[in-house]
DNA sequence: CAGGGAAAGTTAAAATCTGAACAAACGCGA
DNA sequence: TCGCGTTTGTTCAGATTTTAACTTTCCCTG
């Protein structure tokens, strides 16, 4: 349980400071950031409303709320589903690409400061595999 | 980056778990239950309200609220601090002792399957010592 | 091809968290 | 001892998240 405590307080903590250091930049929340990110990555700069949802790991709702902030601030858009009449894209605008280049410099650097970069190659990657591990079972319908 | 990725889904998708399982098990949330955790191992049961907030990693004015909360539940108390006519004790009661018991053996099952029991025995100690020291350097206050 | 259940997004209400402002109490240096 | 900067906990307003409906659309089955 010792693992967990310091898991949970490491996780909470680099959460503050990661949101700290993103608001600051460019007045983001964590979550819109991670957003963009995801966004950014796709192929076509675009992804269904409830893959994006799983992914960034939030609630459907959360994620309808955050797209319309992300979309008054003109860094993402709605577009509609083709293929599907239900369906919604979000898609991240010119201003989002540019935004995440300006601000993911200095997320990165958060990261890599306090977490990155105290651990050893072998640690590095030790944790890296265990969470892998976690996250495989976590996202398994059944628990496994 | 890859790392930082993994450790960010699997801490929210495991909090998810989490608060499930509090939930259904007893009404609890996340943060209630850890406020309980940390009262029930303290000398006399009680806690003072800003090292209770630093521990839980949560902000004042969100401690001030689910102390509240568990108040009207009847799981804690507030006590003064004699020694400091400022502060405020909070104080874990007979009945929130009682929920823990009931509640913290599923709580560790659900850690123990998703967390701990996939690791190994190595991997279970690189990974608290890299949290431990990604922890003390967040709690620094200069960042170091 | 009609019906019913499942899935996609949204919405509304309630709960919770954050940040700033605040009042009270502390304690140290002049 | 006085005064001023700190610390403590709370409060308030605003932002965000959750939960539970709800609507629309899809898709499988008979």
């Amino acid at each position: 349980m010792a693992a967990w405590r310091a898991f949970l307080s490491t996780a909470h903590l680099l959460d503050r400071r990661i949101e700290e250091q993103l608001k600051a930049a460019a007045g983001l929340t964590h979550p819109q950031f991670e957003i963009l990110v995801r966004l950014a990555e796709a192929p076509d700069r675009q992804v269904r409303m409830t893959e994006l949802a799983r992914g960034v790991v939030v609630s459907k709702s959360a994620l309808t709320y955050q797209i319309t902030q992300l979309e008054k601030a003109g860094l993402v858009e709605r577009a509609t589903c083709p293929s599907d009449e239900r369906g919604v894209f979000a898609v991240i605008t010119e201003a989002g690409l540019r935004c995440l280049e300006r601000v993911a410099p200095g997320h990165v650097e958060v990261v890599r400061r306090y977490l990155i970069d105290r651990l050893s190659r072998d640690e590095l990657r030790t944790m890296t595999a265990a969470m892998r591990k976690t996250e495989e079972a976590l996202r398994a319908p059944d628990g496994r």
